[in-house]
DNA sequence: GTCTATAATGAGATAGAC
DNA sequence: GTCTATCTCATTATAGAC
């Protein structure tokens, strides 16, 4: 009897249809949370979307702090990984521009984005309610952070002549303009006639570049 | 007996208590939004806040949508008149640049809400929230929209070569990027020594209408 | 105009059976 | 791992006395 019981905890350690299930709840968590922020999301939602009891939300994610945080990091590491990977791919065929700095932060992150893939698509709005809200301070430092000081030291070498003051202001309205298309596409859509993707990506990249670039013409 | 309540009623018909717990509950609202978000805030926190009955919140300020709609088209009013004014009395000395009408709009707005006043600081969190959530679309296209278009038009003006696409996706990277000083601007004194307020506008200045200025170098 | 009291709902979290 | 049931609390909104 007793080793029946045994046996049966050993045999589903993390079960197949856990995995399933768990994965489910971080895909419906992130729809949910990326539709109508933190506050605005219930786990009852959660749990709807997933077609999962309420229960198992809490007993898969935790607190609901805890599962937004899960949430945002799991992509920001697939993320950290491709941008330094772009970066690393980038340097071996020689220097790089300013122009390929940005590119390798935000193509990665934006082709992902604008590019069909709901759950992406829904990662974009998710990071652009988190980086315009402090509350989700240490959630960025964690999941973010790290990479924008890789990305900022770059910047540091190809205008060496700019200030960090400079810099971090100018890499700040960058991620900013850059999540501007994540949640507020549809603004400039109904200012004009809707462009494609890629014109918009190049759009982007000329308006940061020469907004950066501008500071190293006149030094502060 | 009768003549008496007529009487009362009468005499108080705005009374001056009224107007000042008014807006008191306005100017709760706009903090408590601000700090919290519409969801996470709280009719009970905005009437502590105010020290008012939770339902004298209701009684002035309606649902809690339309006091959210209140609190955001306040001073929205104000704005459109201190930036459409800027750009008529900038007019009168000769025709503007494309840093005159960048700096008609975001000047007015940001020396207000960088300068120590409250309730402006507050305000432009909460503008920094609206603006990047598609809920509050109908808020935007009331509140704000008629006044970008006037910018619009004047940035046609200003840069005749330059396609409407462009032009709508530069303003809407710049009133992002100008956002960014209002949610962000710890990130931004994070990554370096804080600077004054008016050097980090000239840096937004210089960096937008720069990129700005590059489509028209750059025609798509 | 202001207050108390309460209705009606929905939230996050947990205990315990299976 | 999964589910039902429930605890506990906070929410918006309103009714009605003063």
């Amino acid at each position: 009897m007793a080793s029946k019981v045994l046996e049966n905890q050993r045999q589903r350690a993390p079960s197949k249809r856990s995995l399933e299930t768990k994965s489910r709840i971080l895909n419906a968590a992130e729809a949910v949370f990326s539709e109508r922020g933190f506050d605005g999301a219930s786990i009852r939602d959660i749990a709807n979307r997933a077609q999962v009891n309420v229960a198992l939300v809490q007993h898969h994610g935790g607190t609901k702090d805890a599962l937004f945080f899960h949430v945002v990091a799991r992509k920001a590491e697939q993320l950290a990984i491709l941008r330094t990977d772009a970066l690393i791919r980038r340097k071996r065929h020689g220097p790089l521009s300013l122009r390929d700095v940005l590119s390798c932060f935000i193509t990665p992150f934006l082709e992902r984005v604008l590019q069909g893939d709901p759950s992406w698509r829904a990662y974009g709005r998710l990071i652009a309610h988190v980086s315009a809200d402090a509350r989700w301070h240490e959630i960025t430092e964690k999941c973010f952070d790290p990479t924008v000081a890789v990305f900022l030291e770059e910047l540091a070498v190809v205008l060496p002549s700019v200030s960090r003051q400079q810099l971090g202001a100018g890499f700040v309205f960058t991620v900013s303009a850059m999540l501007s298309l994540c949640a507020s596409r549809w603004r400039i859509d109904a200012m004009a006639q809707p462009q494609s993707d890629d014109d918009l990506v190049q759009t982007l990249l000329d308006f940061c570049e020469a907004g950066i670039a501008r500071a190293a013409a006149r030094p502060r």
